[in-house]
RNA sequence: UCCGGGGUAGCUCAAUCGGCAGAGCAGCGGACUGUUAAUCCGUUGGUUGGGAGUUCAAGUCUCCCCCCCGGAGCCA
């Protein structure tokens, strides 16, 4: 017999006389009455199925009665109205095949509520739980919204390399790749000798597939990436991973507002989409997790986000009655304070902040006419803060070139970069959007290290 | 990296002035029941993160180290 998933039965209106699931068991109990109930989830959806096993079974006592959470099992039976309150359908089991037990002296889980502390050192076991299950669920809804939103709007998905020579945007601390022997390098007077090593020099993980990007959207019109981004950071933050995916669009023949119009769709979008396709789990988020969540993102997904400039924001903080430990002024960048301040109190709604001093941004940023200011924008909402950084690129050769100088960068890396303004330079913007901080604002999880398998952060790596 | 809070039974946490290391849950045994965080009775369970020191006596005080959490910085 062909296996249905739960989700299927628990969605089924009509009852059948013979089905087939196959799980993990979440709890069972006893009647004397001569039966037992079982919950079993295997993942498809939020809830688990009941089961109802008759004490005729050839192997109710040496099996059933030795399951309990964790066991893995297939189950074959009647699917039935059922006449208790928890659920509406329920299987009356015909066979109860145990495929592994998990002995309940040994197995961490347990029917209690577990700290997420605790269960990130169980992270090989923790998908099994009801927040990780639909953090999982979640988390895959809003990668394929992703790819489906940018495919409609005829944005090519690119690969971009993961092992990069080039410190992209000095965007933080780096990983090196190397295939030397670390505990004897190869030195030329004194200093390692990195013609010898894999790559003919040295190399790093990527900390951003924009510049890679660039060139194909100056190519292809319009691309997006997404991929691993790695941070060598010794950060220690509830919203910082040393390995996190990153989305990142690009667009030719766009300016900033074109780009932070993009943002803003595609946030939207992803929200409502995720409210359509993950009602069950966002509802358990709200319950248990971040009340007030569904509303929010319903309020969100209907509604435009404000836009102001820096200035305007350097205005409203400055004018704020409430006392910030540092002091807010023209040409200081924004402290996670201020804009919290701004999304969360000011405004009580995401914002979009533009045209940002030059002096404290990347150096791919195009220059504004008032000479102070270039085309850069961050997306900002509550509880998380920046969701999305970008510019619009500076796609004038000679003003690039000035401005890579003018940060002290090694001008000869980027040679290559530098060309896509010589040949056929166009206006051009686009974002980086963190997919980890995304499912965070739209599960509520209050840590970034819950949002994803397998979390990197600085002494963590054991899984 | 800086500031603050933590690390005690499988889990969540108590432990007064330095004086016999405890509870709830889980597990195990039993009772009961169309149950659903089931309930009731009984019961097993400890190198108090690691190391050194002070003391008659250290979970508790001192020093060093490790790890976790929150905030900050960096950023997405």
């Amino acid at each position: 017999m062909k296996r249905t998933l739960i989700k299927h039965l628990l969605a089924s209106s009509e009852y059948r006389a013979s089905v087939l699931v196959a799980g993990w068991v979440r709890t069972r109990r006893d009647s004397k009455g001569g039966f037992s109930f079982l919950e079993i989830s295997d993942g498809s959806a939020f809830s688990g199925l009941q089961v109802i096993v008759p004490g005729e079974l050839e192997n109710y006592e040496s099996d059933v009665l030795r399951l309990t959470i964790g066991s893995a099992v297939a189950v074959e039976g009647e699917l039935v109205e059922s006449p208790g309150a928890g659920q509406s359908v329920e299987v009356h089991a015909t066979r109860v095949t145990v495929y592994g037990f998990a002995d309940p002296e040994e197995y961490p889980l347990q029917k209690k509520r577990i700290s997420f502390e605790k269960l990130r050192d169980l992270a090989h076991l923790r998908a099994r739980t009801n927040t990780f299950g639909a953090v999982a669920r979640v988390r895959n809804a809003l990668a394929y919204a992703t790819h489906k939103f940018y495919q409609d709007r005829d944005f090519l998905y690119l690969h971009t390399p993961m092992i990069t020579a080039s410190d992209a945007e000095g965007a933080g601390e780096m990983f090196q790749v190397t295939t030397l022997d670390l505990a004897a390098p190869p030195r030329v007077d004194g200093e390692v000798d990195y013609s010898q090593d894999f790559f003919g020099r040295p190399t790093y993980l990527t900390v951003s597939g924009q510049l890679e990007a660039e060139t194909y959207a100056l190519a292809l019109d319009r691309v997006y990436t997404f991929g691993p981004t790695f941070r060598a950071e010794n950060s220690n933050t509830r919203r910082h991973l040393a390995e996190f995916w990153m989305i990142e669009p690009e667009m030719a023949f766009a300016d900033l507002s074109d780009n932070a119009d993009l943002a803003e769709d595609y946030v939207r979008y992803l929200f409502r989409y995720v409210l359509d396709a993950c009602r069950e789990d966002l509802e358990f988020f709200d319950k248990w997790v971040d009340n007030g969540l569904v509303a929010r993102l319903e309020s969100i997904a209907s509604s435009d986000f404000r836009r102001i400039t820096y200035t305007e924001a350097v205005d409203v903080l400055a004018k704020a009655p409430t006392s910030f430990e540092f002091p807010v002024s023209w040409g200081v960048d924004l402290q996670s304070e201020h804009e919290r301040y701004l999304t969360e109190v000011a405004f009580e709604q995401p914002l979009i902040v533009v045209d940002y001093p030059k002096d404290i941004k990347a150096f791919y940023m195009r220059h504004n006419d008032d000479g102070r200011t270039v085309a850069a924008m961050d997306v900002l909402v509550p509880g998380v803060g920046e969701i999305v950084g970008g510019s619009q690129r500076e796609e004038r050769h000679d003003v690039l070139l000035e401005s890579i100088e003018a940060k002290g960068l090694p001008v000869d890396d980027y040679w290559w970069y530098l060309d896509l303004r010589r040949f056929g330079s166009v206006p051009h913007s686009g974002f980086g959007l963190g997919f980890g901080r995304l499912v965070q604002f739209v599960t509520g999880m209050q840590n970034i290290r819950d949002v994803i398998p397998f979390p990197r952060t600085p002494n963590n790596a054991e899984f």
